[in-house]
RNA sequence: GAGCUCGUAGCUCAGUGGUAGAGCGUUCGGCUUACAUCCGAAAGGCCGGGGGUUCAAUCCCCUCCGGGCUCACCA
């Protein structure tokens, strides 16, 4: 054994051993799937991005492991099963990117090109995190790895949609949505991310009111306007109509009252704009208040806008605000005003709340046992603050828009009929004769020109009105009229959607001897910021399709930040690479970093020296283990007698306190404690005080209790820290002669009495 | 506006109803035949302020101050 312990010279290779000798796949015994000492032990990896490397996030797949390992190492047969997410908007949102740095755009192609192009872009990236995870030695079975693009997969997400469908938990509405004119798609409502800012609040002459606006331009989609019913300023005018003179002419508006109305704010009446505000939206449901589109999905405005129509949304605001003022119908400004404004949670850009149609999904019915399930602990959400938060959004949880207007993902499995439905709006790319050109039109004033076969092949996208038919699932021809000018949705499922089902389809749900098997699953651990996203829609979908729940425990961690406690982010230039570690340290060192003292869902700092500190401690391990085994070996590590020698008495004292130590934190899910129990006791107890205490024993003859105390308590520890240093432990323990088992398969420390089984 | 969370050694963080812990850093001394990625010793904290419960509080309760976060349709 060299001085020094060398990382890089064992961690391949026994990876490799593990995974030749298939340790990570488990041994199903049907028999015993009830009997709780041998019942399965399943872990689901949360899927990284297909596309992306891994960062130090990623890294905290440490904590999964963690648990496989333990309870491998308890010999319950364990799956940890691997696989990758295809990201949509993530993905897609990068891939326009290196679309825009080649002069190129989105729209410089048909839907099922620019498909394939960012298929073959993600796959040229796939194997990365895959090597990656096998650095950091996680013990996944790969041959179970899945990917949410895998056409089995596709196949349940989509029969799932038909279900639901079916259930009427479907529905195809034209709502007020999250839009994105950058994305160029709409969002959930948690893809929305709310910053404060200040804006000018403008004071507008309006009829015969004033009224505070942060948004004048959409005054051209204005129909009302609305005070609150008890407010003795207006109470005359409610019910009444004016016409007011607009830049683009004179328009009728009616005068509401409406409770959603703060009679404190600005002048107590507001303009009911119901196309472009969801309060406004609201306020027009109940009013029965038309709507006007005045900005369209361009962030433009439209042609109902007069002179107006096509500037941008700030463009036109400036406008209108000077014409305003000349026009004497600017009373003042507050420059003052600060407000939270939606955000696209990728790209930053101002959230347009637009009216559009959407598919959502009746969110109620699945989130009924859902929240049922948590507060019976059918789930256990960890730590017990998650679960209230869990609870208080789940409650007021509203419905959720499935549907997503990118090309990366599965497309929604619904047809529309063009015969039936010549109203609905088509972007083909036009190739019949030279150079491409989109072209964007009606069906009814496109098929004069195109034929249907040059407009499907072309398609980017389409747009049907609110009350176009559709049939589910896909129909030969149209049932209503036999026609078969069928087109599919252009609209994608948000990535939630898919992989809200992750616990069922990796699995093989419905029918798989796997599903049988591991379902439910015993862990799922992720980050506390995807617990509406991820973590309710896996519990929802789980109940819906079996009754069943996807996990027994949600186990939130946290963030890794750096020392300034900020969130590791390329643009801030502040991340550790978790793979640069491994090479520098080793991945023993980073991962027992990323435990090392942490408590439950507080931030995790890690700086380059608590690694470097960590892989002193990996030295440490690999000199005692040096010493000891210079020493002759007198026993197999897994059981030891009685001594009368008060030192070994004391350290095999300590070493049982440590094994009930480390076992009920890991069981409990304290693995920062854990981590610190078995450092303490292997460093300060076992070779600062025992190695030296025993040194006089072995000299010039070794002394034969001294032997096996050391023998025994080095190999326990192996075993106590190999689930947190996996590489290093069993690369001692392969050196130690005689070894019936490699030490990922071997068995668990019992306190009281070892267990040679 | 509602809720959550944190405030412990210079730094980053654990922890406990009964005279405070780790890693890194600092000071002093050591290449002691496993390890200088080491060993030995030491300095360093009214455990955010105030009040309460208790025989006893850093730990429980209240309140204040100061960070962080989540949710919410206020123009």
């Amino acid at each position: 054994m060299e001085k020094v312990y060398q990382p890089a010279e064992f961690e391949e290779k026994i990876y490799s051993q593990w995974e030749e000798k298939k340790y990570f796949s488990p041994k199903i015994d049907r028999k015993n799937k009830n009997n709780k000492k041998n019942k399965s032990f399943t872990i689901i990896l949360p899927p990284p991005n297909a596309n992306a490397p891994l960062h130090m996030g990623h890294a905290m797949y440490v904590i999964e492991d963690i648990l496989c390992r333990y309870r491998r190492m308890t010999g319950r047969p364990t799956l940890f099963l691997p696989g990758t997410d295809h990201a949509g908007i993530e993905t897609q949102f990068v891939f326009e990117k290196k679309l825009k740095s080649e002069g190129k755009s989105r729209f410089d192609f048909d839907r099922e090109t620019l498909f394939q192009m960012i298929w073959n872009f993600v796959e040229e990236n796939r194997g990365t995190a895959k090597k990656q995870m096998k650095k950091l030695g996680f013990s996944l079975d790969w041959s179970r790895e899945k990917y949410t693009l895998n056409p089995e997969i596709l196949k349940t997400v989509l029969a799932t949609f038909n279900r639901l469908h079916q259930d009427g938990l479907i529905y195809r509405q034209e709502k007020m949505v999250n839009y994105c004119t950058r994305c160029g798609t709409a969002f959930s409502d948690l893809e929305v991310v709310y910053e404060e800012r200040k804006d000018p609040l403008f004071y507008l002459k309006y009829g015969p009111f004033v009224l505070a606006t942060t948004r004048p331009e959409t005054k051209f989609g204005d129909t009302a306007v609305a005070v609150h019913p008890q407010d003795k300023r207006y109470k005359k005018l409610i019910g009444t109509e004016f016409i007011y003179q607009s830049l683009i002419g004179p328009k009728k508006m009616k005068v509401v009252a409406d409770e959603a109305v703060d009679p404190k704010f600005g002048t107590g009446a507001v303009k009911v704009t119901p196309a472009h505000d969801p309060t406004d939206f609201e306020i027009g449901q109940r009013h029965h208040l038309p709507i006007i589109k005045v900005i369209g999905l361009d962030g433009r405005l439209t042609d109902l806008t007069g002179r107006f129509a096509g500037l941008k949304i700030n463009e036109a605001r400036e406008r209108v605000v000077n014409e305003l003022q000349a026009k004497g119908d600017l009373v003042k400004i507050d420059e003052q005003y600060t407000h939270r404004i939606g955000l696209c949670y990728r790209c930053k850009n101002v959230i347009e709340p637009m009216v559009i149609p959407q598919w959502f999904v009746k969110i109620e019915p699945l989130a009924k046992p859902a929240i049922a399930a948590v507060k019976k602990n059918q789930v256990k959400i960890f730590p017990n603050r998650f679960k209230k938060i869990y609870l208080n959004w789940m409650e007021n949880i509203r419905d959720w828009n499935i549907s997503r207007q990118i090309v990366w993902g599965p497309r929604i499995p619904a047809w529309y009929c063009l015969d039936c439905n010549p109203n609905i709006k088509i972007s083909f790319l036009d190739k019949s004769n030279g150079e491409p050109k989109i072209v964007t039109g009606f069906y009814k004033d496109l098929k004069k020109n195109y034929s249907f076969d040059i407009i499907q092949k072309g398609l980017q996208s389409l747009t049907a009105p609110v009350t176009a038919t559709y049939e589910i699932p896909q129909p030969k021809r149209c049932s209503r009229c036999q026609g078969q000018s069928l087109l599919q949705e252009t609209d994608t499922f948000d990535t939630w959607f898919s992989s809200g089902q992750w616990p069922l389809t990796t699995l093989g749900y419905p029918d798989s001897e796997d599903f049988k098997y591991f379902y439910p699953t015993s862990v799922l651990d992720t980050m506390w910021d995807i617990l509406f996203f991820w973590v309710a829609r896996m519990i929802m979908f789980g109940l819906y399709l079996t009754g069943e729940v996807p996990f027994e425990i949600a186990h939130m961690h946290s963030r890794v930040v750096d020392i300034e406690r900020k969130k590791m982010s390329k643009s801030k230039g502040n991340v550790i690479d978790p793979l640069q570690m491994v090479e520098k340290y080793g991945a023993d060192a980073l991962r027992m970093a990323l435990v090392f003292g942490t408590a439950p869902a507080s931030d995790i700092v890690v700086t380059e020296e608590k690694i470097k500190a960590m892989r002193n401690f990996a030295n440490k391990i690999w000199n005692a283990s040096r010493f000891v085994l210079n020493n002759p070996q007198t026993t197999t590590n897994n059981s030891i007698s009685p001594s009368d020698y008060p030192d070994d008495q004391w350290i095999l004292a300590e070493l049982e306190k440590t094994i009930k130590a480390v076992t009920k934190n890991i069981e409990s899910y304290h693995f920062g404690q854990a981590a610190e129990e078995i450092y303490e006791f292997f460093w300060h107890k076992f070779c600062d005080q025992y190695i030296e205490m025993v040194k006089p024993r072995l000299y010039p003859v070794p002394e034969k209790k001294a032997l096996d105390t050391l023998n025994y308590t080095l190999g326990t520890s192996l075993k106590l820290l190999h689930p947190f240093m996996p590489f290093i432990t069993e690369a001692i323990w392969q050196i130690i002669p005689d070894q019936k088992d490699d030490l990922i398969v071997s068995r668990w420390p019992v306190a009281g009495k070892e267990k040679d089984d």
